[in-house]
DNA sequence: CGCAATTTTGATGCTGTTCAAACCAGGTGG
DNA sequence: CCACCTGGTTTGAACAGCATCAAAATTGCG
């Protein structure tokens, strides 16, 4: 299977270009450069000015480093998303890290040829609105929990998400525990007592690694609405 | 005038509808409800199932309530500006408040003619999906001053941002220093006590009301940047 | 002029950070 | 196969920033 054939089967994959016509997914198939990235390989970088990344394989963080040297993670993208518009669509450089997690895979669309595909096929453009705009939603949603919310409501909700993801009361993180604390807006030691905490009351258990269970998701909910 | 030609004159002046034929102006005018708000009237708030809403006058907060009764002002709505475009895009309740800030006027295109209105005019889809982009990468920031940076220093890099807008050093907020407060994400109390710690320090004047002068626009730098 | 809301100031307490050190796990090379 | 090393995790102690509560002062508005 040569690069071309490899790019058709992964375009005709990805949300973003379900709608397109099959020669235009072709044309795009031809376009995408594909690349591998290895654990802790950096994608981009604030400054660089890229394309827009597609994630085929593998899980990449998105995150922005303060002058403190404080690490936020902003989200993690899995197969299906894509990464780098910002910068794209307001035609400067990106402010922000892309860091693969993990062994990953992604292919990049060169600015002109996303720009034009995009003016072409309004299906594209309003699916990516969508998108964009949820993301808008649930970043948002960040600013308010962290000023309205204590951590260890923050960490209730999102372990409630995390089972409700894996569709299972007992599952493993799909990262590190600091990249947890990051994502909650928080340090590695206080999400470890918050944790500590959780389990000696009984309502959750950790296992080995990253791997925990929810005994009690009814109290994770009460915790999590502010009881 | 009547309400179509009002309507019309408005059509014009939206940077969003900027790129459609005048035909589509002419229907997009006459589908437009417009309507008036007095201060401090709510424009929509959460489960209401609107359509898109665009500021022709006066200013709109969007804010979100904490279940702890905080208020986080997420942000501020100028004339020219579309709001409620998440809820409908994602085909749901929105999740915040609109709220008019002042005596404000604003007009609300129905979620179906939008979604002909966006299928139809592939440039709107577009330059939504900038302005939207931009927004993401805004509330993004947000998150990691929130997280990374002390009050003091988003108090500056406000502050800086306000004279920058204003075009000069001496300036009046847009908001009280309540709302001021809840878009920085503190109160009221530690705001006050920042601005006079400022004030000291010679690096602001206060002023009566909602203005203040940049005495030291240098200094206010420097802290922002984490000095 | 006087009321209501905002703003300021003060005192106190808590949540979460910081620094430090011990512990543990996974991966590497001898 | 095991010692080792590096980065993640946990725990402890002390501290700092900011929120909270309370009350006085100021502002703007009817």
């Amino acid at each position: 299977m040569d690069g071309h054939d490899h790019g058709l089967h992964f375009v005709r994959t990805v949300p973003l270009f379900a709608g397109l016509p099959e020669t235009t997914k072709h044309h795009v198939a031809s376009a995408v450069v594909t690349r591998q990235y290895q654990r802790d390989e950096r994608i981009y970088g604030p400054g660089d000015r890229t394309g827009l990344f597609i994630v085929h394989e593998g899980l990449v963080k998105v995150h922005r480093l303060a002058a403190s040297g404080t690490e936020q993670l902003l989200r993690l993208m899995s197969p299906g998303d894509f990464l780098g518009e910002t910068a794209l669509l307001a035609d400067t450089t990106t402010d922000h890290f892309a860091v693969a997690l993990r062994p990953s895979e992604l292919c990049m669309l060169d600015r002109e040829r996303f720009k034009r595909l995009l003016g072409q096929h309004p299906g594209v453009a309003v699916h990516m609105l969508q998108t964009v705009s949820g993301r808008l939603g649930l970043a948002e949603h960040m600013v308010s929990d962290l000023t309205g919310r204590s951590v260890a409501q923050r960490l209730a909700q999102q372990l409630l998400l995390l089972a409700d993801e894996a569709g299972r009361a007992d599952f493993t993180l799909p990262t590190t525990k600091k990249e947890l604390a990051s994502y909650l807006g928080t340090t590695p030691e206080t999400l470890s007592r918050r944790l500590a905490t959780l389990q000696e009351a009984g309502v959750i258990r950790l296992g080995s690694g990253q791997s925990m269970e929810l005994l009690d998701p009814a109290s994770l909910r009460t915790v999590s609405s502010g009881g």
